[in-house]
DNA sequence: GCAATACTGAAGCATGTGCTTGAGTATCTA
DNA sequence: TAGATACTCAAGCACATGCTTCAGTATTGC
C-alpha cells in the first residue's frame, strides 16, 4: 500500500482477528469499484461468460478477468472454465460475510450512538 | 482511478442511481482500509481527538486527518474543531447506507441463488 | 508575551489500481 | 485440418492511495 515508513503501524487484533481483517479488506475493496459492482449486478441475473460481461461494460476481456479474480478472492463470485468459455457466477459467501460485518458492528455503533447523544446533550447544556 | 482508455465504460443506471453509485464507491472504499476500520472501531467507544487516534495506530496526525476526510466523505464519521482540538466521532449515516445496500441486494442475490441451484441441477443432470 | 500543544497544508515517495495492447493457447466449427 | 472464437499472460501506462516530512497557524497555559 505504499507506506514510506518502516513500522507496521497496527497494534490491535489477535491472530484469528487478523485473518478476518484481511478478508474484510478484500471484501470492501472488491465492492469499492463501480465496474465490479456492475458485474455483480449483471451476474445476479444468472451465470455469464467473460465476453458477455465485457461487452456491455465496454472494457476488454482481460479487464473482466482481472475484476473476476478480485471478486473471487473476496468470495463474491466464482468462475469455471467449460470448454473455451469461462462461466462466471455470483457466490453468496462474501455477501454473507458482509451481512455478518454489518450485524457485528451495528450493536457497537448503537452503543456509540447512545454515548454520542449523551455527549451532545452535555455539550448543548453549556 | 487511472484508466488508460478514453471511454466512460458504463452503460447502466440513470441519473439518481449514478449519485448512489458514487456514494457507494466512497462508502466501500472508505471501509476497504484496515486503518480506517480500526479508527471507526476506536471511535465507536466515543469521540476522540486526532492525536488520541494517531498514537495507538502508530501513524502521524496528518495521516489520521487524511483518513478522517475519507470517512467524512463516506458519511461514516464527523469531526469538528473545538479550540485547538479536533473532535472526531462516528456518524451513522454511512452505516445506514451500507445496511440499505445489503438489504437492497439480498433479494436480488437470493433470486440469483434460486437460479443458480436450478442451473447446477441442470448441469449435473447431463 | 512566550512557549508548548494540536493540528493544518503542501510536497514528495513508493506502491497499488484499473485499464490497455499484443502475442500467445486452447477449443470449437465448417 | 484450417480458421474462427474465447480467453490468457506479460508488460506497460497514467493516475490513485497511504504514508511521510517539514514548515506553518491557531489555542492554551504559565
Amino acid at each position: 500500500m505504499g507506506k514510506a515508513n518502516t513500522k507496521p503501524a497496527k497494534k490491535h487484533a489477535g491472530r484469528s482477528a487478523r485473518v478476518n481483517e484481511e478478508a474484510d479488506s478484500l471484501l470492501f475493496h472488491a465492492l469499492g469499484d463501480p465496474t465490479r459492482r456492475a458485474m455483480l449486478d449483471m451476474l445476479s441475473a444468472g451465470p455469464m461468460s467473460v465476453s458477455a460481461l465485457a461487452e456491455p461494460l465496454g472494457i476488454t476481456l482481460t479487464a473482466v478477468t482481472q475484476h473476476m479474480q478480485i471478486l473471487e478472492e473476496a468470495e463474491l463470485a466464482k468462475s469455471e472454465k467449460l470448454g473455451r468459455v469461462r462461466s462466471c457466477r455470483v457466490e453468496p459467501r462474501g455477501f454473507d460475510r458482509l451481512e455478518k460485518w454489518v450485524k457485528d458492528h451495528r450493536t457497537e455503533w448503537e452503543r456509540k450512538l447512545d454515548k454520542l447523544s449523551a455527549m451532545l446533550e452535555e455539550e448543548d447544556s453549556r
